[in-house]
DNA sequence: CTGAAAGCGCTTACAG
DNA sequence: CTGAAAGCGCTTACAG
């Protein structure tokens, strides 16, 4: 499993140059080093460049956790997940990430390996020790908000369904881009649309359900019973094949992309064409959806759009020195038409 | 696209209780409290209780910036990476937070925001900047291994194959990986085995392309002009279609599983059936390589592995005090066998 | 097992 | 525009 080859000498680390080494090399004092090294403008610009010279000869970077200490701030922002390997979660960070480093922000991952109510309190306790100025709060998958004991003063944005009424929010329109998927397919001349339906305790799921509900039984149609899923494409497969089974099922909307990955397998699998007997609809608009065989229609999430707004309304929260009001940033989703949906068989 | 709702109350951050409170609400000095929140066991049963009675009463939680400035280590690790949100790395990145946080380390995520080289010594001066004890740095794309220029104290292990040789790694046997699918195919009677690259200036990508021609070659067989893609399922498509209108084409092997995706469709589309005309052979193991029509022969990748070994390389260094020897632990990959691979047409 | 003192490396008032 | 002093909240020697 392994092979050592040749070795750089350990040693032991040191502490770099401090504030009082640059100074004594520029002629100034420790002040004047700190004042330009947070940018103010108060130095005369010689001033300015011999002390940059200094730092730059002496490999010069200020500690962060003495300039944290002493001024109160860590120039680093949370963000709280459940995980942070699926595609929403991991298109938010990047973005999060990208938006934060704009604004000389770091980001901190906070965890939770489990989605018990005691772990999110767990995660809360460690993050009043955390090193952050504020939170950033994605898909958690939490039982309830109260649960989210977070200290009334941190800065904090989140993109939850659940959590949206108690924190400053940002969410997709998730309602809105599932009345346009129903509607799209009603268009379409399908006399009804099946559901496959993310796990029950998802609120986002549960969001997608009613909506898809609603827009038929506003039309003047009884929704069919939904299949549930628990977002896996695996589990897509596995309630699909029932739906495949249905000779009465020619369109299915599905809570998700790899739920819809997992029906496209089934429907294939029964000899079922797509789209010409049967329509389907994902939501998210993973990469890979343009991939799927027929490319898959699907109500797309703007999840750069969602970390951007979120970074935005947390660092706008630490600024300001206040806890933004609750309130709640909606972000449209568009539903991109590809290959999967077609008129039903006449 | 906004609408606020009823407020919480503004008011100013204000700065929990300190240790000095809590010493005093328990009737010990900040040198007991301090023992206790660092668990050091020379603390008496009883005294112990006390305090943490107090630190529950009083909410409190020591400053990391404090405890960092005074002990010289801020129980953290950063990730360097070009971005956090494909397979790869958002993976590894979640395998790391999990490993770190199973030994008390939090992690925070340090961007590369272009992949030029001026922003890989800001990335690095920033680090140097940055409140972390060590450093991984996975699938960086970097121009030059001399480029990091990471201070030689800061205990680091990576995940990057250009890295190898220069920093104790962490590398998926991406060799063994190749021979493995290029074998398999050989064996099932393939005549020869087309390949679409990855980028050209990407180190991993140049490796698999080499272990591919050389085990060809090694059969006797020459090897054909490779197709080169950009990882992305849309290049896979593009340069898949010289390969679906090409009749001498019966197997292909992909750098990775997003390509073939793409692959997938062209080969469909061009009326050539997989796997009766053409054999495809994935790498990586992303999840979705299951849904595929047909699901995709692939070699999987242990990110989870990766990320585990990658913490515990680092975290060895910090409690050592010593940057590690030049190292490199390879990580098996597997070949998962799924519907893309038969022998070819008689 | 417990405590009084010093100091980590900065930035924040306060002078000049 | 620049500097001398104080102190952010802890932990690290050093005593006892």
């Amino acid at each position: 499993m392994n092979c050592m080859s040749a070795s750089t000498a350990p040693r032991r680390r040191k502490t770099g140059p401090s504030i009082e080494d640059v100074a004594r090399l520029a002629g100034v004092s420790a002040q004047t080093v700190s004042r330009v090294s947070t940018g103010s403008d108060k130095v005369r610009p010689d001033t300015r460049t011999r002390v940059i010279e200094a730092m730059g000869q002496l490999g010069y970077s200020p500690n962060r956790a003495a300039r944290a200490l002493r001024s109160g701030t860590f120039r680093t922002i949370g963000i709280l997940a459940y995980r942070f390997d699926r595609t929403g979660e991991a298109l938010t960070t990047q973005s999060v990430v990208e938006a934060a480093a704009a604004q000389g922000y770091s980001v901190t991952l906070v965890g939770v390996t489990n989605p018990g109510r005691e772990s999110w309190e767990s995660a809360a306790a460690t993050l009043s020790d955390q090193a952050v100025d504020g939170l950033v709060v994605i898909r958690a998958e939490i039982a309830a908000p109260e649960s989210l004991a977070i200290t009334p003063y941190l800065p904090i944005a989140a993109s939850d369904s659940r959590l949206v009424g108690y924190y400053p929010s940002v969410m997709s329109e998730q309602t809105a881009g599932t009345v346009d998927a129903v509607e799209y397919l009603l268009k379409l001349g399908h006399r009804t649309i099946h559901h496959i339906a993310g796990p029950g305790d998802s609120y986002p799921a549960q969001l997608r359900s009613a909506a898809w509900q609603r827009t038929l039984e506003e039309t003047g149609l009884r929704a069919p019973e939904a299949k549930r899923g628990d977002w896996s494409a695996v589990s897509g497969y596995q309630v699909g094949r029932e739906l495949a089974a249905d000779p009465n099922v020619t369109a299915v909307y599905c809570a998700n992309d790899e739920m819809a990955f997992g029906l496209l397998r089934a429907l294939h699998e029964a000899g079922r064409s797509v789209p010409r007997d049967v329509s389907v609809i994902g939501f998210d608009g993973i990469a890979l959806g343009e991939f799927s065989t027929p490319p898959l229609t699907t109500v797309a999430q703007d999840f750069h759009a969602i970390g951007l707004a979120l970074v935005d309304l947390v660092i706008g929260q630490i600024k300001a020195q206040i806890r933004a009001p609750v309130s709640r940033v909606g972000v449209p989703t568009k539903l991109i038409v590809r290959g999967t949906t077609a008129p039903p068989p006449s």
